[in-house]
DNA sequence: GTCTATAGGCTGATAGAC
DNA sequence: GTCTATCAGCCTATAGAC
């Protein structure tokens, strides 16, 4: 997933063009086609021209389109869960939990940009792509966000509250500001919507954390 | 956009097979498609198929795929608008006014299924479709929520928030709520994620609307 | 209005030279 | 590992019969 620039070292051979930099490049110009057009909107013509590769490399080092589409978003799925499941099992918090869940996605989609509009794509999709391996690590999104509001409620920190929703209302959130970012920028580039101040990851999360932060708390009348 | 059945009255030729009814069936059957797959990942062939209709008929309806999947962005996006600039127009209290909104838009997404879905995959890519005559139509959505959230924040309703984010984060929530359901109802049947109690689309708007109303409402700190 | 048949373009994959 | 050339399949659009 990542376009780690990865020192060379000194190779012997620099005949065949490194091949490490070719796959990389493929990944990333596919991951970049694949969020803006979806996996039938995009050509493997295309992703060869954006790699500055050959097309047949595809096959080559991949196995086919297909095939490259399952490698991004293995790659995509695991990064988040990662992150994730460190979350899920090691918070003692459920208010302090929920901000951590809000950074940490913003943080993987600040890494990589693309992350958004392909889980998006997939979610919309009916997760048409997600097998049985890579449906769980897809979830561990899901179920770290229920494991915290479940605790929350249980514990009176948050009021009672369905930890689905919560999760659905959190994802959709950020997934929708993170995979609209070019759209907007389109959007504020004609001048069509004010971009001053300019729209900011930053304050977005802390916007998100706040309306949770409020909206999960327990008012006097809920008790 | 809607499949209305149109009692067919009296006619005088029953030959030419209703060319009301193909023309809804087709516009039906891409709608739905176009949201489960996108448009590059729909052919004429599926739509005709579902439809019960011959794929000559998009061209001869509609012009073409790309004409077709035009009619129906338009449908869609006319019909939330058109709700929208209502509210826009026409609100006193920016709590209630913003209540409204989350209910307009789910009593659309209930009458026309596809439209979250549909609305999220333009905005994903880009709005690539979207062009000077739908674009503004589109944006009504943004205007309504932001026109409310400025009154709000101006009169002391809502805490000191930026009204672009409220609008992103309202939508995206609900988008995402209404486009993953063939997701969910996968998950659930598959007894991956829990189903009971039933995912109820009312009750997810009074948690959207209740996480606003909380998250907005200025607290004795804010002043 | 509807259907069949077909044209013509593009797509993904791969054999084979280097 | 990389590239060129090529092929079979699918796609959209349409001409023309009914």
């Amino acid at each position: 997933m990542r376009l780690k620039p990865e020192p060379l070292g000194d190779r012997e051979h620099p005949k065949p063009r490194e091949s490490r930099h070719t796959r990389e490049a493929l990944i990333a110009a596919a991951t970049e086609l694949f969020a803006e057009r979806g996996f039938s909107g995009t050509s493997v013509e295309q992703i060869a021209r954006r790699a500055g590769a050959n097309k047949a490399m595809i096959s080559y080092h991949f196995g086919g389109k297909a095939a490259l589409y399952r490698t991004i978003l293995e790659a995509t799925i695991g990064a988040i869960a990662e992150r994730l499941v460190v979350i899920r099992d090691g918070f003692t918090e459920p208010a302090d939990a929920l901000k951590q869940v809000v950074a940490a996605i913003a943080d993987v989609a600040s890494r990589q940009p693309n992350f958004p509009a392909l889980m998006l794509r997939e979610v919309v999709s009916g997760g048409r792509h997600l097998d049985e391996q890579l449906l769980p690590r897809f979830l561990a999104i899901f179920g770290t966000v229920a494991k915290i509001v479940d605790a929350g409620v249980r514990t009176g920190a948050f009021r009672s509250v369905d930890p689905r929703y919560t999760h659905l209302s959190l994802v959709g959130s950020l997934f929708f500001f993170f995979a609209s970012e070019p759209f907007r920028r389109r959007l504020v580039a004609e001048g069509i919507v004010p971009g001053d101040p300019p729209f900011d990851t930053a304050a977005y999360v802390r916007h998100v954390q706040e309306l949770l932060a409020r909206g999960l708390k327990p008012a006097a009348e809920d008790r």
